[in-house]
DNA sequence: CGGAGTGTTGAAGCCGCTCAAGGACGGTGG
DNA sequence: CCACCGTCCTTGAGCGGCTTCAACACTCCG
């Protein structure tokens, strides 16, 4: 056992903290003069909201592992992302009457309720949040474009390269290593974001493994050749 | 010589036509009095922006067909979507410098460009203009993330299908046929949106013509059974 | 221990891709 | 008006990567 091993769950956020993943620092202390914020835990394996449920918060991640998951009226399901601290979570339901997908906690995790149409009035007294919504509003598009140029163009172990680099960068951004890491999901949960079986993320993580690029094991990544990934996965950046 | 073939591009956007196609009907009137907006028209081909360009407007399309496609550091490319009158273009770049992706013209198009900064303070002013730009943000996260889940779980002939109920569905909107339209794109277009190649589209057209679920004549489609269409799409609803 | 859940591995098959050729259309210039 | 060209679309044949199906290993927990 090792000190992965015993990491069971994320820091809290604070506004203090690194930059936010998604809508940059929100000034919570600010926030909550003028709406109630409710915080809530989820065990892994619950739900955040399911589609269906009558919309009424957003909710910002403070600790823990969550998934978004898309689903169809012919019960095709897919995953569609993976939240983790400072993500806000349920922004895609804006505007509806109902959540329009489900988030389900893969790990313990906590999450601060931000009723909507108070945050909504909130915006008219703090101007910079509302710039800062619609700012996390437009990253999620490009982020979920980035994600359809990655599944339309690369082979499957080109996908779980870049998977794994985005993990690792999303960990760095959170103070952790970038360079080993435990995966909070199941290769089922991986193969379905990445628009493949569960059996081809196993074989591309096995092949990487062999090529010297990655050490896996089960849920254990160790990333040994984080270039050799990204010119894998067509990225020229660089994970420092 | 059909009545198709001299419609060369769609009628004028006005606040008072149909629902909008993702940000609701939004008071040009009101808002062309807080922001000066200007009208560009692009031939076929033409570009509204460019990735890299610097970020100063949004875009509500007037009249056309345009295209936004998704570049790679490595040279990969990716059609993201088709955008059609009403539609807004630009919005996934808010919060950027630079315009993250490209916007071109299929068809003779006429855009209207709302100058970001000075649109973000006419919110000020007009504060439903605030609430259906997030909606419309929002909007676009749930269309990219219905086709995420569509490309992920669907079959080349499927997603085919459901491409084509998509364009019906959008050409109702606009008070047009949704049984006969002529597609504005070509194969290539529809194969890179679809994550498919150029003959793989072809030959799922031709698969479908001979299963009598439309008839294809190069970019002219005529839906000869919906019904039969969406079962195979695994959708429900109905185009009426 | 045993059983469930999860991950790994192998073998065979199929769907979509690759490569290649030919056809249809639209524009241009003689 | 027709010949020519480039672009787009179509079709075929063969291949390959991912899936499918099946069996087995590992780990956690009762």
């Amino acid at each position: 056992m090792n000190a992965l091993a015993t990491q069971t769950s994320f820091p809290p956020y604070s506004p203090q903290s690194q930059a936010m993943a998604v809508a940059g620092p929100i000034d919570i202390d600010q926030l909550s003069r003028h709406v109630q914020i409710l915080r809530r835990k989820l065990a892994p394996g619950q739900h955040a909201y399911r589609a269906g449920q009558s919309f009424h918060a957003i909710y910002l991640v403070h600790a823990g592992f969550l998934k978004t998951c898309e689903l169809s009226e012919d019960g095709r399901e897919r995953v569609t992302g993976f939240r983790m601290r400072g993500d806000l979570v349920g922004v895609e339901s804006i505007g509806l009457a109902h959540y329009s997908c489900d988030v389900v906690a893969l790990d313990d995790s906590e999450i601060w309720e931000l009723p909507y149409p108070p945050v909504m009035h909130a915006c008219l007294y703090m101007p910079e949040l509302q710039s800062r919504l619609t700012a996390a509003l437009a990253e999620e598009i490009r982020n979920d474009r980035a994600w359809m140029l990655a599944l339309g163009t690369l082979s499957a172990e080109q996908r779980v390269a870049a998977f794994l680099l985005d993990m690792a960068r999303r960990h760095l951004r959170l103070g952790f290593s970038a360079r080993h890491f435990l995966l909070r999901m199941g290769r089922a949960d991986i193969a379905s974001f990445l628009g493949l079986k569960h059996e081809t993320v196993t074989r591309a993580l096995t092949r990487l493994d062999r090529l010297q690029c990655i050490e896996v094991q089960r849920r254990e990544i160790r990333l040994l050749d984080a270039d050799g990934l990204q010119r894998m996965a067509g990225q020229g950046e660089t994970i420092h």
